[in-house]
DNA sequence: ATATCGATTATCT
DNA sequence: GATAATCGATATG
């Protein structure tokens, strides 16, 4: 075996994830985002088994009709449907030619509001992820730090890794196990969480809506201020 | 390490 | 017709 690991790159997983109520998301998409840090994604084949765990580590925070750096700005329209609606549905949406990138309602129906999915650490399903990202691993086990933050770190890699697309999950229900994708709590405590502002954004880029655990590697872009 | 750029298409003006 | 909640590749310090 290898020596000179300070930490296994991965922790598995089998303690069980319970699903978050629809209450936790009918919150302020600032609150949700926050308490969203150290929960669990996870895609569920057909056997109600799940394939793909991850836990988050990197959100960021939109907030609706007042914020001109959310896809509600404009109000409702076909593509953003999914914000108006309930609380703890998907949010999918396309961009620039290229990426899938998901997001989680809040707030009360009516009211426009989400959580976009910005970088997640791999538990489970790694060989999968790296199929769906296309990225060749020669052996499992010899899997390094710098591979697997190419797999979940950044809102279209996650996407990618976890196989979502619009046609296929736009609107399901994050809360609902049977849906296949969804979003669980494991009990595992965040220490230290870090606020700055937004990334890749051009319109209300000076607010401080993103939210990451510190030190975590799977975190993507900048890490200061 | 940071900077710049091309890819590629749904959505809106 | 322009833009975009991104990524990966390339260039340069």
């Amino acid at each position: 075996m290898h020596v000179g690991h300070p930490e296994p790159p991965l922790r598995n997983h089998n303690v069980s994830i319970q699903p978050l109520p629809r209450s936790f998301f009918a919150r302020s998409p600032r609150r949700v985002a926050r308490e969203l840090l150290g929960k669990v994604l996870v895609r569920t084949g057909d056997g109600h088994t799940p394939r793909l765990t991850a836990r988050i580590v990197e959100v960021e925070a939109y907030l609706g009709e007042q914020d001109p750096a959310s896809h509600a700005y404009p109000g409702p329209t076909s593509r953003n449907a999914v914000m108006f609606g309930p609380a703890g549905y998907a949010y999918v949406y396309f961009i620039y030619g290229n990426h899938y990138c998901l997001n989680v309602s809040c707030e009360r129906e009516g009211r426009a509001g989400a959580v976009l999915f910005r970088a997640l650490e791999p538990l489970t399903g790694v060989e999968e992820m790296a199929r769906a990202r296309g990225i060749a691993i020669s052996h499992p086990r010899d899997l390094h730090q710098r591979d697997l933050v190419k797999l979940t770190s950044g809102p279209g890699r996650l996407g990618e890794a976890f196989g979502v697309t619009r046609a296929r999950d736009n609107g399901c229900d994050l809360t609902l196990p049977a849906s296949g994708l969804w979003i669980g709590a494991d009990g595992y405590r965040v220490r230290v969480i870090r606020v700055t502002p937004r990334i890749g954004i051009t319109k209300a880029a000076e607010k401080r809506l993103r939210y990451f655990i510190s030190d975590n590697p799977f975190v993507s872009g900048r890490k200061t201020l």
